[in-house]
DNA sequence: AGGAATATTTACAGATCAGTCAACGTAAGG
DNA sequence: CCTTACGTTGACTGATCTGTAAATATTCCT
């Protein structure tokens, strides 16, 4: 398999992960909606735990370089961007096939602490602080950090009530409180 | 299985499915920990989703009276009370064995908008803003629902960030912005 | 006490789970 | 053509999943 094989598995596994749960989803599904064979799979990842590591790697990467950039595209200052993140949230939610944040997800399925799987979810919910606070920083604001944690509520919040809801509205609602915080 | 004894199961359940995931815990030990037979508990529900929609039915009451009561025991004025939600919150997130929302993990873990087990989670979510709101029209607020959806979005967040990182900070972060809103 | 109705149990079915193994196909180098 | 190395496979293991059927306890009414 080769290195483009091996990614299009795990950008495949994270499309099924996403969609039916990670501990609903057998591997034998995942081979399946592949078209490779299970022990393929086992030969790059050791254990199904790995294989999720590999999809949530993949995931963090994409969903911080589509959020970021569409933040600035979305606007010029940096206080600006970090209004225009619930813009940009609005657009996921009203996306086909939403279905809330991975990391929430994979974090609730896998909650012992000392899991791998648990610790990487929080980890990139710590890099979204680090560039709001990097943003808020700019933007000359007082306390960045302090800030950037509040946005990040705001933004895990709006995320949880859209997917439960099935509705965007939150991005909006949560942007309105934002402004506040921003103005 | 008195009725003591079919609550007890579901209060038994309740905290395996609460401390395992839904998924990823089978019903030989939810009929193992509870102390009955596998068969008995089926006599009773006929699948388990059933069992979890008892489950989350059981959660709804207790969260809320637990949670309204708090309210009102650390605040006189609605609007206090209001404000007070977070310093509950965080009594809750400092808890043994606090594992996040039992609601935003059942709704993760199912899914589909047609699962009844999806939709009775958000209904969990809808009663609480219908609380919200009617303490924020007695506070005198302009909009009061517009308001209750906030805080809403405020006690979401707090929950996700305060059970992915096992710290119970978030509360008093989302109550400083929650004061803002109040103030 | 005796028999009917109700609980509860053990044992099991059939499916699916994560993970493995021996066999197979295939491509490169001689 | 032959061998070696490697990627891939179907078939399998033992455990676990949800749910059930037949048999056994227990309760309750007469």
């Amino acid at each position: 398999m080769s290195r483009n094989k091996r990614d299009e598995l795990i950008r495949n596994a994270l499309k099924i992960f996403y969609r039916n749960g990670f501990n609903a989803t057998g591997m034998d599904l995942v081979a399946k909606e592949s078209g490779v064979s299970k022990t393929s799979i086992y030969k790059h990842f050791r254990t199904k735990d790995e294989l999720i590591l590999a999809v949530l790697r993949l995931r963090d990467e994409d969903f911080r370089n589509w959020l970021f950039r569409r933040m600035e595209d979305l606007a010029d200052t940096p206080a600006g961007q970090l209004l225009a993140m619930f813009d940009a949230l609005e657009e996921w939610f009203e996306a086909d096939g939403f279905q809330g944040c991975m990391f929430i997800k994979a974090s609730a399925e896998f909650q012992n602490p000392s899991d791998a799987i648990n610790r990487q979810s929080y980890a990139h919910k710590e890099l979204l602080v680090d560039h709001f606070a990097r943003l808020a920083g700019a933007a000359g604001f007082d306390a960045p950090r302090a800030l950037a944690r509040e946005l990040l509520i705001l933004k895990e919040g709006a995320i949880v009530i859209a997917a439960m809801s099935h509705d965007p509205a939150p991005a909006m609602e949560a942007k309105a409180i934002a402004a506040r915080l921003l103005g």
